[in-house]
Order: structure tokens, then C-alpha cells, then sequence
DNA sequence: GCGGTTACTGAAATCGCTTACAGCCGCCCC
DNA sequence: GGGGCGGCTGTAAGCGATTTCAGTAACCGC
């Protein structure tokens, strides 16, 4: 059937028309169930699609209907775990829906943030799932503007018609600390995450936990992660010769939680006898760090599909009945978190 | 400029014609630079598009030139970060040459690998770089006579027109046995993979590290894994019980060679003073395991970096000069291995 | 002044589909 | 017998770019 090494032209709709004997508009018909074709003529052009081997070529399908079936994806950083259990479930979703899936990386650079936008209303597609973004809502309402269906995840872009899909950040820092509080805790550090709506969130759950308990904060106690275990590890060090007396800490998330515990281990002390660790995310590798990790819990599958689900509804010409979609947070307690000595 | 609200037509290179007060061919010599256009009339262009805000549809462009700047990323699973490595290296590279990256998850299901290699080739994606494929290679076959090209990882179709790029994977087998034979252990277990050609060359790096120094195989030594902690976890679990007088382990992966040291620890021993651990990857986590994970470093950024180069000089008509690209491990030692007691 | 380049331009065909529109046929119902 | 309708079909006009081809004007060397 292939003639291999002679690249032949791939059959068009054409040739199955002319093959089977109909004119391509039925062809289109038949293949795309739109209208009514004869029996007859419906199993004539199985016949010729099977016998061609012909597939439709969707970028002319796509210049006609203008839809490509294809949404993508912004995202700071692939290589955060969490945010490739996000895109493992945007993928299941999307794939039953027949939609194909664009990844980009933007690492907090707004301006490939908006490299990005520019490219995907070019390439036409559908819509885009945007997670962390740092550029300027104004500069993403031009695309909203212009008919782009955004949603976004974890910031907010105060525009009517772009959803916003995340856990309660401030709900679950607030828990985390809350936890370390009434263990007895009193010097708790925070490692922030990188320079992004959703670290200043966590940050100001943090700090509202310590105050509504009455803790004095310290600007000792806190320094700057980026949401990598160096970074965490980094932060850790810092925090231990700054302030030695800490007896634990709060992490923006799981992999900055997994370097800070190797800096503590490395300085001598122990988790959680000496300092106790909490994390954020729940990664599937917090069951595995020793010691496992106490940390909170994001629904990465729910969000993924909530997300998902709302854009395509978008897409599809529905407009979302609300703007915010707040999942809530859930402590999970493992063995890195104990009592101060 | 822009009027909210009013979702109008997108401007065409038509729009951009008439304003400018040139031909439509003209607007595209300019914008693509082929062809000369004089240089009041280039300016004039430059204004219009401006002015209109005309941005190319690349859709159409496509039908034409039947080439979409895009190129396809087929792996297993982007929960490992070894593949999210791997994904940012590529997406670098892509980003700098202009094209756009789909990216694909399999999950080591032959049928997902060809539902979307035939989406892809419909999609008319310039070319794939797939990874880990368990897909018979005479179905491949069917794609690459197509004119469509592929570029495997850790996986040889065995097809002239399909380079293959991988590390060693034999022989960092081999450097991860050795060195624990080296340290003196004799019983040495092993955690397999996800059933996949990438596991069985480890399985058989380690089996002939292992005879090299006249040790005797033990089928009981041996436990499937599937490249993930909870797989290692569970695997090691089987191992202790199976084994229980087993000094050290080669996880396939470091993924699971943290999920099995999770186990150990459970059951009362410990890392490395009662079993050694080596796992294969270098993960930047590993750096940060407790202990800190004895590893083979496989090089993420140069495989990603080739094998992309390799795709795109395909895609250009350029033939690749060798068909095999092996990449060589490396042994990286740290605190996760030591002699037996 | 003339042939031959060279620089530049536009009309129109084309890529491979979808779809509006019009037409045809057969049937049913008055 | 005629009007109306529903089912099915084909013709042809797009979708928005690129590119071939033919042609004009300016310029150069002799």
C-alpha cells in the first residue's frame, strides 16, 4: 500500500471523491457526519478513504472552520513536579476531548509570557491555560480583547472574562503555620517561593497565622526560595545563620521543603527533632523524603480538569457562571513535623 | 487601537495590501524578506501593519508552505523529572529556532503511541523526537516512509532513516554495579523498570557486571519496578523480604531508588550503613536525598540539545551522518553507598 | 541609441478543506 | 395534477497566506 522511498503526494479530498464518485462536498460530509449522506455513497467513500489511506489535512480544515483543536499551556517550570502532575491531568482531559496540547515554559519571564501569547493567537489556537503568570493584566487583556479565551491559575488578572482556578494559597499557608503553632512552635521560618502573586499569598498566610497567634514576627525569619530544592537549600542556610534559634519552618513548597532539610541535616541538626519542616503541594515524592514530608495538599487532578473543562466550555462559546474557582487546601501530616525540644 | 468588546475581523495581509496601497505579494516579500521591496515601500508596510495590528495567520501560511514550525515530543511520562529535564532542553533549543513544541504523553502504551503519531502527522507537525517507544518498529516504518521524520530515544527502531540518540545504558549499568562490587558487596539486587528497552539494557548492564566479576545471579534478587518511587518502594519492599541478607541495590532509576530507600528505612535499616543505593539519572534531587543519592549521571541537556538538533536538520533535508548517537554516563558517588559492615 | 541586466511589482493560481446555495428527485396530500 | 417538502447532491466561493510568471522601469556598457 506505501511505496517506500517514492514520497507520494498525499491523497486529498479529491482524490476520494473522484475515487468513490461523489463530489468532495459529500466527501466532507460523510467523513465529518455533517448533513445527510446515502448509504451507498457513505460506504463508497470508507472504501476510498481506506483503499488512499487518506487522513484530512486539519491545517486546511483549520484556515476554514478557524479552529485548531489545540489549547496550550503556559507554565513557570516543567521540572516542578507538581506542575507536571497539572499537566498530566490537563492531558487526560484534553485528549478525550480531541484537543491536542501546546507546552510552554515562560520561567517568570514575562516577557516570554508574552512571546508566547503572541505566538499561540498566531498559530490560532483555540485557548490557553495559563498558570503563574507575571505580566501586567492589561497586557493580557489585549488578547482576551481579541478573542483569546484565557483561564488562569494561581493569579488573578481582575478581568471579568478571565477565570481564575487555584487552591486557597493563604488557606493553606495559614494551615501549615497553624499546625507548627500548636505543636509549640515559636521561631518559624518561612523560605518564600520565586517573586509571584502565589508566593506573596503563601508568604501573607504565614504572616497572618503568626499574628493572629500573637508571635512577634521577624524579618530574620523569612528569606527568598524559588520554588527549587537549591534555592530552598540556599534559603535554609541563610535562615540557620541568621537565626539559630529557629525551631522550624514553613516552605513555599515541597521541593524547597526537600533542600532546606538537606541544608538543616547538613548543618548537624535533625528533622524533626531538631527543626520541623513543612512543605506545600503534596508531590507525590513527599510520601518518600526522609523523613516524609508534612506538607499541604493541592488537588493537582481536580484543578486540572476544572481548568480544563472551563476552557473548553469557553471555547465552545459558554461563558463560566463564576470568575473564581477556589479549591481548599489539606494539611497532610507525615513524620517532619514534631514538637519543639 | 484596539476596540473591547467588539470582536472584529482579524486584519489579512489584504487589509495590510490596501493601507500600504501595494500588491498582497509585495506585503509578503517584505514581511519574510524574499524578494526586494524598495524601501519607501517596505516602510509604508511596516506602518500599516502596525497600524492595523496585523499579525500573519500561520495557519494559512502553513497550507501553503506545508511546513507548521512545529515539532512533536512523544514520552512516557513528564511526572519523571528526568523527562522534564529533557522537555526544558528541547523547548530551549525549539525556542531559539523559532518552532513551537507539542508535547505528548504515552505512558509506554503502544496504542496512545500510534493514535498520536497518526494525530500528528494529520496535524502536519514537521517531525517528532519520541522517546521510550514500545511501539513495534515496523509501525514507525509506515510514518517515516511517509516523509514524516522521527528521531528516537533509548529506543532503536532499527530503521536507517531513524537516528537514534540515548546514553549508554549498558554501560551505566555496568558503572553502577561495578562500584558496589568494588566496595565489596556480593548480594546485590536490582529494580527494574517499566517493561521498555531502556530497562532491559540496565537489567543487562547490571547481569553482566555481575558474571564480569564471577558473582552468581539470583533471580531472587531481581524485582520489577516501574521507574517511579511508589514502583521502587514497592519493589524494595518484595526485595528485603525475598532477600533479606542483600547489601546493596541499582535502582534503574532515581526515582525509584528514592521510593526503595523510603522502604528500607521502614523496615528498620538504613542508607548506606546496612544497604548501599545507586540509582541511574542525576536528577538535580538527588543532589538532595537523605542521604544524598549515588547515581549515573545521564547528560539531559545534550541529549535534549542533539537530538533536537539532529530533528530540525532533518526537517531542513539535511541526512544525519551517523545513525547512532550514544552519549557516555558518568558515575557521580555520594553519601548513599559504602563498604558492607 | 540599443540590447541586456537588474530591481521591483502585481495578477492570479494554489494549498486542501468546508459550506452556502441551488437544484433535483420522489413522495405525500389535497 | 400540482404544490410543498424532505432527502440528498454538486458547484463554486471562500479561508489567508505564498509564489510563479510576466512585465515595467531604470540603468549600464558600448
Amino acid at each position: 500500500m506505501s511505496t517506500p522511498g517514492s514520497r507520494r503526494r498525499r491523497p486529498t479530498i479529491y482524490d476520494v471523491a473522484r475515487l468513490a464518485g461523489v463530489s468532495t462536498a459529500t466527501v466532507s460530509r460523510a467523513l465529518n457526519d455533517t448533513g445527510q449522506v446515502a448509504e451507498p455513497k457513505r460506504v463508497a467513500i470508507d472504501a476510498a478513504v481506506e483503499q488512499l489511506g487518506y487522513r484530512p489535512n486539519t491545517i486546511a480544515r483549520s484556515l476554514v472552520t478557524r479552529a485548531t483543536q489545540t489549547i496550550a499551556l503556559l507554565l513557570p517550570d516543567i521540572t516542578n513536579p507538581f506542575y507536571a502532575e497539572l499537566v498530566t491531568g490537563i492531558q487526560a482531559l484534553t485528549r478525550e476531548r480531541d484537543y491536542t496540547m501546546l507546552l510552554c515554559t515562560t520561567g517568570f519571564d514575562p516577557d516570554q509570557e508574552e512571546r508566547y501569547l503572541r505566538l499561540l493567537h498566531a498559530k490560532h489556537v483555540d485557548g490557553a491555560l495559563v498558570d503563574g503568570l507575571v505580566l501586567p493584566p492589561e497586557r493580557i487583556a489585549r488578547f482576551v480583547e481579541d478573542g483569546f479565551p484565557i483561564v488562569c491559575l494561581d493569579r488573578d488578572v481582575s478581568s471579568p472574562d478571565v477565570p481564575l482556578v487555584q487552591v486557597d494559597n493563604r488557606m493553606g499557608a495559614r494551615l501549615a503555620t497553624e499546625h507548627l503553632l500548636a505543636l509549640g512552635h515559636r521561631r518559624i521560618a518561612h523560605i518564600t517561593g520565586a517573586p509571584a502573586r502565589i508566593s506573596e499569598e503563601r508568604l501573607l498566610g504565614y504572616q497572618g497565622a503568626l499574628e493572629a497567634a500573637g508571635a512577634t514576627p521577624d524579618a530574620a525569619l523569612v528569606a527568598r526560595g524559588d520554588f527549587t530544592e537549591t534555592g530552598g537549600h540556599d534559603a535554609m542556610a541563610a535562615l540557620l545563620a541568621a537565626a539559630p534559634d529557629l525551631t522550624a519552618v514553613f516552605a513555599a513548597n515541597d521541593l524547597s521543603a526537600i533542600g532546606a532539610m538537606n541544608a538543616i541535616v547538613a548543618s548537624g541538626r535533625s528533622v524533626p527533632d531538631d527543626v520541623s519542616m513543612v512543605g506545600f503541594d503534596d508531590l507525590r515524592l513527599a510520601r518518600y523524603t526522609a523523613p516524609p514530608l508534612t506538607t499541604v495538599r493541592q488537588p493537582a487532578d481536580e484543578i486540572a480538569r476544572h481548568s480544563t473543562e472551563l476552557l473548553l466550555g469557553m471555547i465552545a462559546g459558554r461563558k463560566p457562571r463564576q470568575r473564581h474557582h477556589l479549591f481548599v487546601p489539606e494539611l497532610i501530616l507525615r513524620s517532619s513535623t514534631a514538637p519543639p525540644r
